[in-house]
DNA sequence: CTATCCTGCAA
DNA sequence: TATTGCAGGATAG
């Protein structure tokens, strides 16, 4: 065989056998096992594959080192709404060959017939900088991630889980006595038929099985109907037990203390990271148990630390950039507190004037703005009329005219192209923006405002989390990142590298993308997830 | 057993 | 009839 390092090859990881294909003999080998982990540990050694960061599951004690180019990784980028990513799916779609099952020595031939179509694709798509300088080095920075894994203390989820046993069973006692009987308490069927049957309340919503027992619903009920409440209360701890408390119980006991999730690189529309198995990403941070919940969640050595930087209102910061809006890139300008500021606007008050509900309302259009908001999608959220929802919507673009062309700009920009993209250029294909249906139509255009926002954000972060697992390196600290959430970073810190790290995570987040507005990132730190403190 | 619905957690 | 996800339990087939 020839001298791997000249240029590069492709390979396939199966179990502990490795295939390769060589483009000028259009042969393919298989790799002998005790040169495997020399191959993928050798920096010098450019690799093409599929997935990789998946597939070395068992080997996990190999640095992988030199992957420069993953199949995965590209069709991503190319197209973001694909919903199977696969060898075979890959090759069906750009290969024009119809192929259910391949056998795994001849996965290095179509990976490689795969590189040769996508890169001339991400050239055309000018997406080769975005590929080569961020989401192929965030391949490693996951992996380490998922490798790695974070340190939970199961006692502590095992005195809550009695705790949340406790209360569960007091409000489940409550509800039967209110009922008059015993029924199913997660049967959303039951549950009507209990309501709306046996006790005549009256339902205010239905779904298309029957009528609705959900939050919006039980929140209104429970106005008039105690029974209402404590369902509320129920539904709240049996979610905390059996989605978080015990699968995490489960999870951390199988693997002595620590708890190892994946971090999916090419599962969203938008290039958001996601997580799964369990999802770090969606764990509770609002009320007490939740809490308690992560105050599990412990740094790896005795004398370490839990700690996190968050960008601060990085969305509206991004909207800022793309609309130019003065008003609102002035407010930023000045480090205003942003829901404050656009309560002066929409209510013509001083900002000392400001109740907090008039900052409650200005937050929500905030937030709504980022998702393509309708006056019916705000009168819901803000429980008004959807006339006075309108009101604040024309207020709103009144007050920040520029975010309204924007918004305007970015829909025909994606009637027109079929696309829409980030500041890095990241592209998100709208398939259904001048779709005959209204409602696929008028969905799109809402992700046409959606997605540059979200997905620059992710952009933003990702480079960022090369940059600091870079540095980490660099400096050999052994400060280890665990957990992203997207628009904030989780570390495990030893005691010694507390202040190294910190400085050093605050400078990559707010150095990773120059806006037009500055980006602030809030650090917090402390002895576990759930007690973190504000650095000043 | 898988698919779908309803529900609810996070940013 | 507000964006992006993941996941549980119940239920239908």
């Amino acid at each position: 065989m020839e001298d791997l390092s000249k240029e590069p090859f492709s390979l396939f990881v199966s179990g502990q056998e490795l295939f390769i294909f060589d483009q000028r003999k259009n042969c393919i080998y298989q790799i002998e096992p005790r040169d495997l982990r020399n191959i993928l540990q050798d920096r010098s050694i450019r690799k093409i594959s599929h997935g990789l960061k998946d597939r070395l599951f068992s080997l996990k004690e190999i640095r992988l080192e030199g992957l420069w180019f993953d199949t995965e990784i590209a069709a991503y980028l190319v197209d973001s709404s694909l919903s199977d990513y696969s060898v075979a799916a890959l090759a069906s779609h750009y290969l024009g060959r119809q192929i259910v099952d391949i056998p795994a020595k001849f996965m290095p031939y179509f990976i490689y017939q795969l590189y040769k179509v996508l890169s001339v694709k991400l050239e055309e798509k000018k997406l080769t900088k975005l590929f080569f300088e961020t989401e192929m080095p965030l391949v490693s920075v996951l992996r380490d991630m998922e490798v790695e894994g974070l340190r939970v203390d199961a006692g502590v989820l095992c005195d809550l889980s009695r705790e949340v046993d406790k209360r569960a069973h007091a409000a489940e006692t409550k509800i039967f006595e209110m009922a008059g009987k015993k029924f199913n308490l997660n049967s959303p069927k039951q549950l009507a038929s209990i309501l709306f049957g046996e006790l005549k309340i009256p339902p205010l919503k239905k779904t298309k099985t029957g009528y609705s027992t959900n939050e919006e619903v039980l929140e209104k009920l429970a106005l008039q109907y105690p029974i209402a409440e404590a369902i509320m209360e129920y539904r709240y701890l049996n979610k905390l037990k059996t989605t978080y408390i015990i699968p995490l119980i489960e999870d951390v006991e199988k693997s002595k203390g620590r708890l190892y999730a994946r971090f999916n690189q090419t599962a969203t529309g938008t290039g958001r990271l996601s997580s799964s198995s369990p999802n770090l990403q969606s764990i509770p941070i609002k009320g007490e148990l939740s809490f308690w919940l992560r105050r599990a969640f412990i740094p790896t050595s005795r004398d370490g630390y839990i700690l996190s930087g968050d960008y601060s209102q990085i969305e509206l910061r991004i909207l800022a950039h793309l609309s130019g809006d003065s008003n609102l890139v002035a407010a930023f300008k000045q480090d205003l507190d942003i829901h404050q500021f656009t309560a002066t606007l929409l209510f013509g008050v001083n900002k000392e004037e400001v109740t907090v509900q008039q900052r409650d309302i200005a937050k929500r259009v905030n937030f709504g703005i980022i998702y393509g908001m309708s006056s019916y999608g705000l009168s819901k959220e803000l429980k008004i009329a959807p006339i006075e929802a309108q009101n604040f919507i024309d207020d709103y673009f009144n007050r920040y005219p520029k975010v309204k062309e924007y918004i305007e700009r970015i829909q025909q920009l994606a009637e027109k192209d079929g696309f829409v993209g980030t500041i890095l250029g990241r592209q998100r294909p709208l398939a259904e923006i001048n779709s005959p249906n209204v409602q696929l139509r008028e969905f799109a255009h809402r992700q046409a405002v959606n997605a540059p926002i979200q997905g620059s954000c992710a952009d933003l972060i990702k480079v960022a989390m090369v940059r600091i697992y870079s540095a980490l390196k660099q400096k050999k600290l052994n400060a280890k990142l665990i957990i992203q959430i997207h628009d904030e970073l989780i570390f495990d810190v030893p005691g010694e590298e507390l202040d190294q790290v910190e400085a050093l995570v605050k400078k990559h987040m707010e150095e990773a993308i120059a806006l037009k507005v500055p980006i602030r990132v809030n650090i917090a730190y402390g002895k576990n997830w759930g007690e973190l403190k504000a650095i000043a």
